[in-house]
DNA sequence: AATGAATGAGCCTTCATTCAT
DNA sequence: AATGAATGAAGGCTCATTCAT
């Protein structure tokens, strides 16, 4: 694979048509089909362009390499996702610190269902380039952002969390799902597994905030 | 056409001569390195071959496709990985379950210090090719044999776990860690980060037990 | 993992620009080229696309593989053969079956110079695939239609033959002139050896419709 | 494949010992074994060592190349196929001409019967390095020999064949029959088969002293 | 803006052959 | 005489990328 681009964005030219924008959209989209069914394997730019009805110079007028467009769809899928988990937080009812983690936890474990095979390619790829950790950072933003949701109301079970305890729950809670969608567990639909998942959350805020 | 090769060992040829060790090993160990030199990208059979010292031809006489040789490595770093937190684990003293467990992650933590970019390759291909369950055997059987010497002693404060809890704590504890050495956050080598670790750990187990 | 094409067609991509067609032709030719003056041997898609001046990937584009590339110019020759079988026919007068018979074996001892490596060659390739019976369609065919001809007309002597018997004169025939050919027998070109062929043939057709 | 030899005997050295003579022996019929169980393609010297139980080393020592071990198992699968023939001719009885052109067609179909695979790989090897001729001697001799048998008798009813003449018949003879094993045709074993091959020749050979 | 034919570096793999033991 | 580990030239094929139209 060349290495030449590492942007997120397409480069070459950006879209100032509606048609252009089409294009675009096409093209990602049938990289996330190409992706969801043949996997890393299949991804080529030939076969995204054949499949986005795109012809393979226009795809490169687009993405200035095939990295770019790896970038670009792991960028929609990762936004995607975050917009899913915001949408599911939304309706929420139960109130309590518990009710409030397990929501997200749902959230997060909904989000990842679905094109689950591309996204699994696109982690891959992206790990395999070292460019994994630009696309973490919204992660942690959203999680901080709604931690500090949690930990305020009236209950107030939890004290703030400082920045490495921040990072061990986040990644602690995105590691094992990740490992889940990874390795494919079958379990990623189970109830048990997301009771699981919630009682890791809730055992160490808590014992956090009884050291506090 | 060539006939696709799954197994853990080189199967073309059983080494029979001395020579033929040697030469397995240098093969071994020239992967290692051209994966942590240049990561999965510049994984070529015929660059390993050439860093072993040793023709193509030689290669393929061990290991039956470029596949065969991938699980070979892996099956080696992981034993390699098991036996150095084995080892660590020799050396501990405090015998209560907590220092159990922060000797396991501190074993771990140390662990994970070199050759990171082979181990992280090696995991990369393994997962893309969906062929990684082989490797969990020896993990699992790790796991069973501290799981049973930490649920041991007088306080046996847990209970067995079962796979989806098993799974939950792994992974969550690994996620951390990885995503930490990935991210190369500076704290990796905190005392503060190694005590989020436990307490979270810790916290699990308890809840677990406290519920059966 | 390359998947194999048993087409007699290019299958890859079917040319839709006149540079395109022109490509095709370059490759066939260069392929024949090839095999008139090296033989089978020599017969490496590498050496076929440089011949043909064009890269291995245009060669690529077009054949699916080798063997795909050998079966189109299993065809083409097939069919120039044919077609040469059928000019020399057009211009024969004697209308009698001898007359027939004859002419069908001039034509064909002609049609059997020039190219004869390659031929030969194309010939050895397609037999050690076992894929020749979908190049027999176009001799039957053939065949059928001539068989036709000779058997109209007032004298009518031949009544029609049966697969196995069609089988017999047509291997003979051709056993006896391959024969000829390959050993290089310098009456190749003599009268008499016409003269004995058409003598089988004749015999055995007429010993066929005796018995009928 | 190298092309360094072309003698039809081993060369290295010649056998002097009787352990040496088995060897040579486990060799060709590995050989055999080989080409008949994968033909051609799976005829590779390594391939043929190890089923003759043999290590490649020592195959070397008996045959300077591929090509001379090819050449070898020619060679003895035509004298076995010559001396089933000659066998064959021995018990017969019916002194009628037909009965012994009969007599010769059903000896030479029969012994093309079995290990029909090795013989159709060994003709293909053999004539795709134009090295055809010098196993045509012994089959010319046969004929010659034969021919003259046939011929003689109290019925005569052949004048001898002058050379065009025999070159026809054999040639179309064999042509059929080798049609018939190179494309595998299943009626090879049929009784049609033999009795259209059996007119054939009669009809010739009644042309010929017709005409004379 | 789009097309798609063309490119070619380079990958994986095979297998005839050698030679030290 | 025999062994078998080692060799390496060479072949088939892929796919990211370019550029003339």
């Amino acid at each position: 694979m060349a290495k030449k681009s590492q942007s997120l964005e397409p480069e070459r030219r950006i879209p100032q048509q509606a048609r252009a924008e089409e294009t675009v959209a096409a093209i990602l989209e049938g990289a996330a089909q190409i992706l969801e069914a043949g996997g890393l394997a299949a991804f080529t730019t030939n076969a995204v362009a054949e499949r986005a009805g795109v012809s393979i110079g226009t795809l490169y007028q687009y993405f200035g390499d095939k990295n770019a467009l790896i970038h670009a769809i792991a960028a929609r899928e990762l936004q995607a996702a975050l917009g899913r988990v915001r949408q599911a937080l939304r309706g929420e009812i139960d109130p309590s610190p518990e009710g409030r983690v397990r929501a997200m936890i749902r959230a997060i474990i909904t989000a990842f269902r679905g094109r689950q095979r591309a996204r699994k390619a696109v982690l891959l790829a992206i790990l395999s380039q070292g460019g994994g950790n630009e696309l973490l950072a919204p992660v942690a933003a959203f999680l901080a952002e709604h931690e500090a949701e949690i930990g305020r109301g009236s209950q107030h079970v939890f004290v703030a969390l400082d920045r490495p305890q921040l990072f061990v729950v986040s990644r602690a809670l995105m590691g094992a799902i990740r490992a889940a969608v990874l390795e494919e567990q079958p379990f990623l639909r189970d109830a048990a597994f997301e009771d699981e998942l919630v009682r890791l959350v809730m055992a160490y805020l808590r014992a956090v905030s009884a050291a506090a």
